[in-house]
DNA sequence: TCCAACTCCAACGTTTGGGTTGGAAACCAC
DNA sequence: GTGGTTTCCAACCCAAACGTTGGAGTTGGA
């Protein structure tokens, strides 16, 4: 219209891209529209249809990026110990505070409950290094290795994400002594620190529920036997 | 037609509601349809609308419903110690694998971001008595408090439900050593068991097991003071 | 028996929205 | 320029789905 500049195929898909994850995280697949995405990035509805095929690839296009970024804004390389553990939990619940758009979109995904998973090879790839960061420390001693490393890690980035998932849950929860995200940052590190850490042998007590023995046996000092 | 059965209202909603939550718990506010719903309950559409209003009204009495289920099933009355508290977790995941539909329609209704959450009052009385629980503990000394109550209640959550928020997650995290219904539940039930152990100061390398020099397993009393 | 109230449904009106099409404007050789 | 290609869009088609309506069957009371 009023531009002197010429067509710019990479821009549009960018615009187009953009707006997309932000309907689809505010609205899910089935509550998105086509026409609102185009609508909002002010441009034509036909070009999502060229440019990323229909909405359900969009949709896997859109989220894969957003995977693709938050791979590369929230490294785990290596965990020397329970701290390590907190501050990438911490990291993770940032990371979600500055972007709810990722976790909106992989609660979406997750409700959407397809068989195959777009770019699942990547994903699984990226959440294998995820993985080993874990069991290399548990293996070096570094961290507890009484929950299984892939549990571990998985139980992490709970803690980080439920509270974007359920925040009417978090806000009703706390509605006597409200959670600033600065408490929440804090019981999470807190939490993450604790899970990384080796349990103290806590009695085991009357037989509710099965399982939770002790997994290496009894670790250094006594059985202590508390009683109410 | 073939009934010599009267009309029955009672019955009549019963069965819709039970479609209404089989549909919304599958596809979402935006991806259900009220056509569905009616053609599932072997209903007329139009008893939806006499009945129950408009499609989001509907999702809003069908979350209420299940919530109050939920709350029957679940009960929490005391924790004696954390092995309770593991077992309070375990529950939780077990309810949910029994009833995938409560977590969906959580999860759902937690991504519409609603301002108020239907039937909000009494959904945070209930949250209450579960945060009420843990604080009594806590000022027992049965659990650990170096986590605020309602922290710690919300983050026990976190560990039960984040399995089926996520599955697609859990399956890529789990790729190379899937995990079971019920490996999950046990890592599940001794993060649960550990978050709610008083954290034993973990050596400034966290050290874990065997070298755990340091009496452990002292409880809830003694405040910990470590920065993270 | 008649009528008012209630339960149910088939069929309809209308809007929304996914996906397409025909064509205009811009660009790019040559 | 001219033809071919690419970028873009207004307008369209059509199926799906929300919500309604008119009426038919059922009940219960006066």
């Amino acid at each position: 219209m009023l531009s002197g500049m010429a067509w710019n195929t990479a821009e549009t898909k960018r615009r187009l891209k953009e707006s997309a994850v932000a309907e689809f995280a505010a609205h899910g697949l089935g509550g998105t529209t086509m026409e609102r995405i185009a609508r909002r990035a002010g441009i034509n509805k036909e070009r999502l249809y060229t440019y990323f095929g229909d909405k359900s690839r969009l949709f896997a296009t859109v989220l894969a990026d957003e995977l693709n970024k938050v791979a590369a804004a929230v490294p785990l390389d290596s965990l020397d110990g329970p701290e390590a553990v907190a501050a990438y939990a911490a990291a993770v619940y940032d990371y979600h505070a500055e972007h709810p758009e990722l976790t909106r979109l992989l609660l979406w995904e997750g409700l959407l409950d397809l068989p195959e998973v777009p770019d699942e090879d990547s994903r699984t790839d990226y959440y294998r290094t995820k993985v080993t960061a874990f069991t290399r420390a548990q293996q070096a001693n570094l961290i507890s290795d009484d929950i299984p490393a892939a549990d571990l890690a998985f139980l992490i980035l709970a803690l980080a994400g439920w509270w974007y998932a359920v925040p009417q849950m978090a806000r009703m929860m706390h509605a006597d002594d409200p959670a600033t995200p600065d408490t929440a940052r804090e019981a999470l590190m807190r939490a993450a620190a604790k899970l990384a850490t080796s349990a103290s042998p806590w009695s085991r007590r009357g037989g509710r529920g099965r399982g939770l023995r002790d997994r290496d046996g009894e670790q250094g000092g006594g059985e202590q036997d508390d009683e109410i």
